[in-house]
DNA sequence: CGAGTTTGACCTGCGC
DNA sequence: GCGCAGGTCAAACTCG
């Protein structure tokens, strides 16, 4: 009983990068192949002291675009200095209701919104929440370089599932409109080895989120990410 | 020179 | 009880 469950977020991103810029630093400790998957898993811890904070990173196995982030544990410290100025992500969600928001105004520029932003959020979740509850987090990150530097231009997925995604959504369990959407294209949402299995934990173990959030120009990821932190 | 990464070995939990 | 798979450790190495 009085085992630390330990709150895990799922994130998940489309990018070709797999290093995410949550504002915090990680040193990497380990990485393995797991089975069903033939790209490898690595293993971070954040490099504060003190902080007990975990996360791995994998790929999904059929689509190497998309990276799955685990997050465990909770930063016992803020967001290093070097990566914070106070940003004001205007993203704050009332944790006792089912929130959608859009990824406009001050969310996202140009329709694109950081893993810190969504991060932040779910920092903000965590502080409400029992722990063991899972959160998960769905980034969707545009890839096609065809968007980039076209802010205000109408996003043209060439997967139509995946525009549907272009909503940062925050769903609370208990809700009706929890958002468990493993149709959303997500390709690997299908993947037993993957998706299924984390998410059959998630609906035993207790609640949920599920984040998404769309387009993103992952070679100018930090760039944007910058961009948000410190203003045009 | 220090911080972070790489990589193989080791440990542990779980299913058969 | 055994074997497999996932997770962690730690020494060697790399890079700024």
């Amino acid at each position: 009983m009085g085992k630390t469950a330990q709150p895990r977020v799922v994130v998940q991103t489309l990018s070709e990068v797999d290093i995410l810029d949550d504002g915090y630093r990680w040193r990497k400790y380990g990485q393995k192949v797991v089975k069903g998957n033939p790209n490898p898993r690595s293993y971070y811890k954040c490099t504060n002291a003190g902080c007990p904070v975990r996360k791995h990173v994998e790929r999904a196995s059929h689509d190497p675009k998309a990276v799955i982030t685990t997050y465990e544990g909770k930063h016992n410290h803020d967001v290093p200095a070097s990566r914070t100025s106070g940003h004001d992500t205007g993203a704050a969600v009332s944790a006792n209701e089912c929130t959608v928001l859009n990824s406009q105004p001050s969310v996202a520029t140009n329709g694109i919104i950081s893993t810190y932003d969504a991060m932040r959020v779910i920092s903000d979740q965590y502080e409400q929440m029992e722990e063991s509850d899972t959160i998960s987090l769905d980034l969707g990150v545009g890839l096609s370089p065809r968007y980039e530097g076209r802010p205000g231009e109408k996003l043209q997925m060439p997967e139509p599932n995946q525009s549907q995604n272009r909503d940062l959504q925050i769903a609370r369990p208990g809700c009706n409109s929890t958002v468990m959407q493993p149709a959303l294209g997500l390709p690997y949402y299908g993947d037993p080895s993957l998706g299924a299995e984390s998410f059959r934990r998630v609906e035993d173990t207790a609640e949920s989120f599920t984040f998404k959030t769309l387009p993103l120009s992952h070679p100018s990821y930090e760039a944007s990410v910058r961009r948000l932190l410190m203003g045009p």
